[in-house]
DNA sequence: TTCTTGTTTTTTATCTGCAAAAGCCCTCAA
DNA sequence: TTGAGGGCTTTTGCAGATAAAAAACAAGAA
């Protein structure tokens, strides 16, 4: 049976969005209402009439009115908000990257099932669509192996990392002007500029703002297998920042640096320029990868 | 629960090995046959105790004996002994490849389970398994999407190809002399002199032959993402060769005077050489691909 | 030892089942 | 004739069960 998560994710989202309003208000559509929510009108419904009963709202569908501010107590603890899968890729994750796991160990899919408290099924899932981050790999009618989060495993994703992303940042610098690409680019050349200047207390929002201009160049290329491999890598730096936190300050304000140089290259269109920036900044991430890697 | 499939298939397979030997040979140990299967000795076991009671041995074990060669009759029909994954696969690939989907499409689990006679799990692990191949996009907690086996597809993934290959061809160069690559190499390029004079009859083992010369290609960039990739091209041409039988002779002519260059290329080790020729052969398998696919 | 084969324990592949969530279609009102 | 919400149907996510296959253990002979 499923778990009742999507509902509760979604009634705490409305109550986010509820603290904007005021009493008396009223209340938009249930179809107004689902284009805001990430989930289907079901479970919107499911939502409304929970909070009526809560007293939240009063008054017939179709004119109902926020009759009391929503109160922390209303909210659903957040660990009941998370899908099973979402659960056992964190578990996973810590359990393949820090778990000190060593090449040629075999992963027991009841073993994990048990630890993570998921049915075998989950875990079977989970390893299928993770198999193609090459960090296990499946031997068939039998169980799987750990290929390692090793030093190989590093500088083979960098490799790739920077044909694949030179490749795309030429690509664009061909985009044309108006492209909606160029705006986002200066979007995130502000907050850049932004966050440098508040370094010393925002240090730890440069992860976001690191996928999110990796994610927009490589989306230039055009290619679904680029931008797939930029999963892979946006997994493993995710993780990666969520532990390392040796030198964190010092190596984002270096990556900030690189990352400007690299927008303004790719303002300026000029290959060279841009070819250079990429690979220095490229090889910055290589360096800092290899270095969180254990024994690597 | 799980059919007989490994079981019966090696079951067969014993029977094939069995063709070789004469009434009255002994029969090696369980373990030594163990290794030539591909399963294990419990499986082994089920096999030797139901050829015992057909009668195709005697004697005791450790002392068994051939008493009669095997029958075509003894055989397990062919389906049999198939996976379900394995038959999920085809049957998926003929239908997202042959049956004219188009992008945007949505792939109903349960309407293709009853389709394939297959249970929901077996599809679901399939399709996620699949989603790496870039032809279906899944939308959460929702269905999955095609994306299609479109003329874009066949760009970009030939674009990809093409760096990959290009870089793994180079590095082949540098292997040391020593290295089996070389050694194999030799050997494809023999069987592809041996089927260019047999072309008119044997024109149809080219298929196997190229996949083994580019894999071996590719395994020389010693990347893992490079590998797996051409996993993605092995899947698209396999089906690819089983269908499209348009030209087929001439295409695989060409081909073979093509890699025939490309091997001569690699043993030169001269890189201007190589890239030349690896450039070419790639640019006519991209024509072919994309030539092949519908309304492409 | 180092292989045999016999026996027992684990683990995987696959199916079934069921509640949650998504997707319908329908009717009523502005 | 468009958009609202009510009610019903279908599909998905996950758990659980079970037979097949693998792996681990055991004990005797080469």
């Amino acid at each position: 049976m499923r778990g009742e998560t999507v509902y509760k994710r979604t009634f705490n989202r409305a109550l986010d969005d509820l603290a904007r309003s005021r009493i008396g208000d009223p209340l938009p559509s249930e179809n107004t209402l689902t284009l805001g929510m990430k989930a289907s009108r079901t479970t919107v419904r499911k939502v409304l009439e929970e909070m009526q009963s809560r007293g939240i709202f009063t008054g017939l569908p179709g004119q109902r009115v926020l009759a009391r501010p929503p109160r922390p107590s209303d909210y659903f603890p957040e660990p009941e908000t998370v899908a099973t899968s979402a659960q056992v890729e964190m578990k996973f994750m810590e359990w393949v990257l820090r778990g000190d796991r060593k090449p040629g160990d075999v992963v027991n899919g009841l073993d994990l099932a048990r630890q993570f408290g998921v049915s075998t099924s989950a875990i079977r899932e989970y390893l299928n669509r993770f198999s193609r981050f090459g960090l296990i790999e499946r031997r068939p009618n039998s169980s799987w192996i750990i290929r390692g989060f090793t030093r190989e495993f590093g500088l083979e994703l960098s490799d790739i990392r920077e044909v694949f992303e030179l490749r795309s940042a030429l690509a664009f610098a061909r985009l044309p002007e108006s492209a909606d690409a160029w705006a986002m680019l200066a979007r995130l050349q502000a907050e850049h500029h932004d966050l440098q200047g508040n370094i010393e207390t925002r240090f730890q929002d440069f992860s976001s703002l690191d996928e999110r201009l990796h994610r927009l160049i490589t989306s230039a290329s055009g290619n679904r297998f680029i931008i797939d491999f930029h999963d892979i890598i946006s997994l493993i730096f995710h993780y990666h920042y969520q532990w390392n936190k040796v030198d964190e300050r010092d190596r984002n304000q270096v990556a900030i640096a690189e990352h400007l140089a690299y927008i303004a290259a790719l303002v300026s269109r000029d290959p060279k320029q841009i070819e250079r920036a990429c690979r220095l900044h490229l090889a910055s991430a290589r360096k800092t990868l290899l270095a969180s890697i254990p024994f690597g």
